[in-house]
RNA sequence: AGAGAGGUGGCCGAGUGGUCGAAGGCGCACGCCUGGAAAGUGUGUAUACGCCAAAAGCGUAUCGAGGGUUCGAAUCCCUUCCUCUCUGCCA
């Protein structure tokens, strides 16, 4: 969530900035500049009932150690009235904080100042395009027509196991999953990230920690009896790793990679776009994500956006990045990158990787911090990246790398595949 | 899952109702000592919030978490989470 302090300081700004949401938020931060202003003033006032408080009790202390018990009597009246108006007034306080509190949690991140004006997915900037569109030929397939062709996925199975959106991975089909997780957990060591295996599911603390609670509470499965949530992302497992931390400055950044699977229950989710591996409830994803100085966290966002294209380049697959636009901007995030597969039998791009800072605004809600070099704590920024999403990749090449009798295997997964072509 | 023990500062550890944000030790930082280092020695060493323009300073809260008893709680009571030991179950 924001800081407090900064909307005070910079109200104007973070209206503007939110404009570029769509969001007129300016009532609701009048609501927090006010009530924190009384939520202070309240502290205030507690603050000095207590202090008498304890000040008599330490008095009535001494008293009844010399025996004077009939003057440490009257003392006692006096702070019976401390105790009730302080009992009041932190009950007045508990309010105001909660009521604050809550308000902050619907206030989304301020996005960054390169984030494009725009409504919807199409506002969004295109900033790089790269990969041949392959010629396929008029009896090209799309994958879910491909899987069942070689017989890789199977949709219908997953239905009668689990429902629509679980489809289950055979033979080579489940054979290039796991290479593509190997390849893509490989890839991301390389270029630093330390591998971490992680909860697949997280309590509450931790659904608000990284902002996914209160605001995705209905996109999350929910387990009920336990009070636990399964994952819809590395990110909030291993984001907070870092959860009510005080790291050094000489720490950071701190860059890890996992391999999860993740859960959507993708409500309100239909049509055409859902179809095959399209939009999955259950999916397999690589994540990457880098605790930052506040100073390095958009240099950061820039090496993780060309570590993710060195890995589409290596794959050959058609791609393009967009700076997300205002409108479709995620939440939690200040500035995010995504990237599109093109798929070429069904004629469109999908997105197959989402790369985001979230300035401090994770940090916040976490308590992740660092000592700089005066001693000082200062909230640190957070980073995540897919590294990549799996079901549209997989559908990407697929579809791309289709011919008339195969499926060829891009040649830099053939050594974890161990295979050259599906047929 | 059952029985027992326990959770105190960066770490170890004392503290069973009163001046305890918490002894002592280790670690760390700075100084002294030294040709340099070690040893020795001195000082300092949590976080959040509030007051203040700010610093200094002061106040409040925090001894796993939440609630309660009390004028006063690290200490007593309740709830809850976690750790350890034993028993059970199990990949």
């Amino acid at each position: 969530m924001l800081q407090v302090p900064f909307i005070r300081e910079n109200k104007e700004l973070v209206l503007k900035r939110l404009q570029k949401r769509n969001l007129d938020a300016s009532k609701s931060i009048d609501d927090i500049i006010n009530l924190d202003e009384d939520r202070r003033k309240t502290q205030a006032k507690l603050d000095t009932v207590l202090a008498e408080s304890n000040k008599l009790s330490k008095e009535i202390g001494i008293l009844f150690k010399n025996g004077e018990a009939q003057k440490a009597n009257l003392l006692k009246d006096r702070t019976s009235q401390l105790k009730e108006e302080s009992k009041a007034l932190s009950e007045i306080l508990g309010d105001k904080i909660q009521a604050l509190n809550e308000l902050l949690y619907t206030i989304p991140n301020i996005p960054h100042d390169s984030v494009p004006e725009g409504n919807t997915e199409d506002d969004n900037e295109e900033v790089f395009r790269k990969g041949d569109i392959p010629e396929l030929g008029a009896n090209a397939l799309p994958h879910w027509e491909l899987a069942k062709k070689y017989d890789i996925i199977d949709f219908e199975l997953g239905n009668k196991i689990t429902g629509a959106g679980f489809p289950v991975y055979k033979g080579k089909g489940a054979r290039l999953q796991r290479a593509l997780i190997t390849y893509f957990l490989d890839k991301n060591t390389e270029a630093g990230y330390t591998e971490y295996q992680v909860p697949h599911l997280v309590n509450e603390e931790s659904g608000f920690g990284t902002g996914q609670l209160p605001d995705k509470e209905g996109q999350m499965y929910h387990v009920t009896e336990d009070n636990l949530y399964l994952i819809p992302t590395a990110e909030v497992p291993a984001t907070n790793i870092f959860r009510n931390v005080v790291l050094d400055e000489k720490d950071l950044p701190k860059t890890i990679t996992g391999y999860t699977p993740c859960f959507r229950r993708e409500a309100g989710s239909y049509g055409a776009h859902v179809r095959g591996l399209n939009r999955l409830h259950q999916f397999d994803k690589v994540e990457i994500i880098r605790v930052e100085h506040p100073d390095n966290s958009y240099k950061a966002l820039d090496n993780m956006v060309e570590h993710v294209k060195g890995i589409l380049d290596e794959l050959k697959l058609p791609y393009r990045i967009l700076r997300l636009c205002g409108g479709d901007l995620g939440f939690t995030s200040a500035l995010t990158y995504d990237f599109e597969v093109f798929s070429t039998a069904q004629d469109r791009w999908l997105e197959i990787s989402s790369v985001s800072n979230f300035e401090a605004y994770q940090a916040n809600r976490l308590k992740l911090r660092f000592k700089n070099k005066d001693g000082k704590n200062l909230l640190a920024h957070t980073l995540n990246g897919s590294s990549l999403a799996l079901p549209r990749v997989l559908a990407g090449i697929l579809e791309n790398y289709q011919t008339e009798k195969n499926i060829e295997v891009p040649e830099v997964l053939v050594p974890y595949a161990g295979f050259k072509t599906i047929e």
